[in-house]
DNA sequence: ACCTGAACACCGTTCAAGT
DNA sequence: ACCTGAACACCGTTCAAGT
């Protein structure tokens, strides 16, 4: 029954990837253990990725970074949902009508959530170019508002830099910080009584990022 | 003669890893090829490492992210030199005779070096806890500078870690716009207005660093 | 204590073959 | 076109053994 034909895709495969990086780490995604959970044999994933996992790595990437709007505007049914929970509204508030300082913060808002709901695959974003059409798509979002807000040339590139590299940091902070619960309290004698003062400070990791986000978009829009 | 006792320790292990990282990536870092450039067999590395790979990493990270003084203040001969270049001074300008802005800035600037210089092994920053020496000595540097900046409180954890986030985003920023160097142009159409005219923009990756670092800080400065 | 060498259970990928 | 299955050259790690 399972002998050809097995009706793989390009999607199903990524999916089922995500899957299991999501459930067991990178680490354990192998060809054959893709390949089990796909139902078909390892090294049928060649034929529809013959440059192997590399190309495998690069398609995962930007199938996550995919936060942005392909279509026109807006009030069009999502026929590709990302996944589980159809409550959430994927590229909501994005287009023109809205303010520029809100479409960045919410296209700032969905692309912390997307990192964050696939934090296993986060190592693969950093060795991998931004050129996809998604990350291109989201560079003219950036541009768009920034240039709306009243900067121009290099000083919107700058902005749309200093926006991502805020973001894709702090989603790396959350993701390392929070490995810290179940471990050693650490070492903090007196050598560090700062650090000793404000350890048991706990900040919530939403209004964390809402608060960095703010002092970073107002920072920008400020040289306009 | 190589029979044993090869003079290895856990820092020579740790300085070739790093070679072979910046040399042919993280990728060809295997225990092997490791025990092959210390001219050792594979498994000794073992007996300075006994929890295997996972515990090498751990350590590469460590050593990597070491940017402050653990000493008392300055005026210290390096003992243990980074590595090649003896000219760039470590550790400098983060003494409490600087002010606090100043010292901010020069430890962002030696972490940005420090990532920089092995970003082949930034991968391995992400998955592992920000609980080392080395960490926690950034952090108590951070808490005092903020304090004396004014903040009190958990606005100093949420500058510290919005400092520590636009560090780290602004290197990977980096390190992938880098390999966009050799790739295809990518797909800039008309769907893209703000890229195309925008898209010969060069900025210099010091120059924008540094304007990236005067915005962040001047935002969690004014909160004070 | 420090290192060796064989062995085991895996990997990614190539290749010829099936349908 | 799409998938199989055997094979190859590697991996990380365990373990008993050497000195």
């Amino acid at each position: 029954m399972s002998r050809n034909n097995a009706g793989l895709s390009t999607e199903r495969i990524i999916t089922e990837a995500l899957r299991i990086i999501d459930g067991q780490g990178l680490r354990r995604l192998t060809m054959r253990r893709l390949g089990d959970a796909l139902n078909v044999e390892a090294m049928a994933v060649y034929h529809h990725f013959p440059l192997g996992k590399e190309q495998l790595f690069e398609a995962i990437v930007a199938y996550i970074t995919d936060v942005t709007p392909s279509a026109a505007s807006s009030e069009e049914e999502a026929d590709t949902d990302q996944g589980e929970s159809p409550a959430a509204d994927p590229y909501r508030g994005m287009s023109a009508e809205v303010p520029w300082d809100e479409r960045l913060r919410n296209w700032a808002r969905a692309y912390r959530q997307a990192l964050l709901r696939h934090s296993g695959a986060l190592t693969l974003l950093i060795n991998r170019r931004p050129d996809t059409p998604a990350a291109t798509r989201s560079l003219e979002l950036h541009y768009a508002a920034f240039h709306e807000a009243g900067l121009r040339g290099a000083a919107v590139v700058q902005a749309s830099a200093v926006l991502d590299s805020y973001v894709t940091g702090a989603v790396i902070h959350e993701v390392r910080e929070a490995g810290l619960a179940g471990a050693a309290p650490a070492v903090v004698d007196g050598r560090f009584p700062h650090v000793h003062r404000l350890d048991n400070v706990a900040l919530d990791p939403d209004q964390r990022f809402e608060e960095g986000l703010e002092a970073t978009l107002s920072a920008l829009a400020r040289d306009a």
